[in-house]
DNA sequence: ACCTCTTTGTGTCAAAAGTACACATTGCGA
DNA sequence: TCGCAATGTGTACTTTTGACACAAAGAGGT
């Protein structure tokens, strides 16, 4: 007997998902709650659990996420694999999976990932042992569930870096959207003001944007002008070695 | 029953170190060859078993250095978890694992690290299922056991992203160095010439390192002057919030 | 019609950083 | 004393950054 059967959960690896959602004007993070188990005061905890044998393990994270939140198609990249030695540390932990893991004891390491979406297209369904799941402001994310702080701190430093690098908040942005958009996206994950002329100037310079010939309309301000990304450019930038915005 | 016994093996995760080693020329990376085992060819791999279940990981990965090349103090970093899910696609990967596992068929993901070190400070000496151990140059690694090699690459970007954040290459310098030096290393791991003149300026300009009264001696040439890393700079630079050497 | 409100969109200047490039100096050893 | 081999240095030019303020557009209310 060998242990690849289908569906058969491995109870030494497990997942956990640090979904970002931007709403064009905060940055949020998706934080569920475990369904409550005898004598234990329930704290938010990042979606994860354990995966199956047969499981790669970046198909584990997003099955995992669906399960526990609904969402589903999200792009995830690894933070990296944490050891969670002592997950036992903390009484309430602790009780927590003795309720619900069928090894209470067997040693875990979690391997989490991270991902970047826009908060709208997503409305969190909490199933499985997640009594609910919700978008929670980064800034007020405190105590997490094991090392899930940690790794959530670890997540929100390789979006900053990643954000620098590559285009990613692209993706969630609609295909057409403002400047402004664009200019907040990037100032809630980096934490920090960009002058707007400048953001302008640098983003204008790598043609990654183009100008439309569509308006804003219905706004009690002078309408923006609408850019969509440009692809083709992108490429044309990464084969000539394209080192990042530099914000 | 539970799988907290002292030095119990977890047959599901293990851990694989990549060691990058400067020789003030070259840039090495670590590889064992295993031991034979009945028709399998023989490949290169990186140094990597199996940790035990009381082990944290990065604990494991010094271990397993230690135990497979007898190198033993140094500081690893993660690259990544990888899922390894089909490792026994390799009918050479397969065979070994038949011989040498109690659990062949078990699913394994590992744990990589890596880390930066001066060649000539540590020699392998391969023990274990290692019948050798040895430096060999970045540029000649090609085939390796399982998926070593993506492990490896993706290790050897780690490290260029690292050195341009951080000082880690100073750690390997021996006290006093002189510029040529710094300046190869950061040249063969970037992989790219850098202006003699440009790289001393803007090294200069950062403050962390200091000129000693003291030259080199008996070279036939002009001799250079030795300098030192200025830890109580470098400290100060990161209070201040230090983004990397630009490189 | 006009005023107010809100957000967009734009230019310049000075400082800093990057890039490209060549030759005199030092000390050894033949 | 000559040759060799590597060190060490400066300048001119270009590009990038960073700081900063005000007119323009459109909606809505009076």
């Amino acid at each position: 007997m060998h242990s690849k059967n289908k569906h058969e959960i491995n109870p030494r690896i497990s997942t956990d998902c640090v979904i970002f959602g931007f709403d064009f004007n905060q940055l949020r993070v998706l934080l569920i709650e475990r369904e409550p188990v005898q004598n234990v005061v329930q704290i938010n905890a990042l979606p994860g659990d354990l995966i199956y044998e047969d499981e790669d393990l970046d198909s584990a994270a997003g099955r995992v996420l669906k399960e526990l939140t609904g969402l589903t198609d999200i792009y995830l990249e690894q933070v990296g694999a944490f050891g969670d030695p002592d997950r036992t540390s903390n009484p309430n932990d602790r009780k927590w999976v003795e309720a619900v893991r069928k090894d209470p004891d067997a040693r875990v390491i979690t391997v989490a990932y991270y991902s970047l979406v826009n908060l709208n297209d997503y409305v969190p369904q909490a199933s499985s042992f997640a009594k609910s799941a919700s978008w929670v402001l980064v800034d007020e994310v405190t105590e997490l569930a094991f090392d899930h702080f940690q790794i959530f701190q670890d997540a929100r430093k390789k979006l900053k870096d990643k954000i620098n690098m590559r285009p990613i908040g692209f993706n969630l942005l609609p295909e057409k959207f403002t400047f402004s958009q664009l200019h907040r996206l990037y100032e809630v994950i980096l934490g920090r003001e960009l002058d707007k002329r400048n953001f302008r100037r640098k983003m204008l310079k790598l043609n990654l944007v183009e100008s439309l010939d569509e308006k804003q309309e219905g706004v009690p301000h002078k309408p923006s002008q609408y850019f969509k990304f440009n692809e083709e450019n992108y490429s044309k930038l990464l084969e000539n070695g394209f080192d990042g915005f530099g914000f």
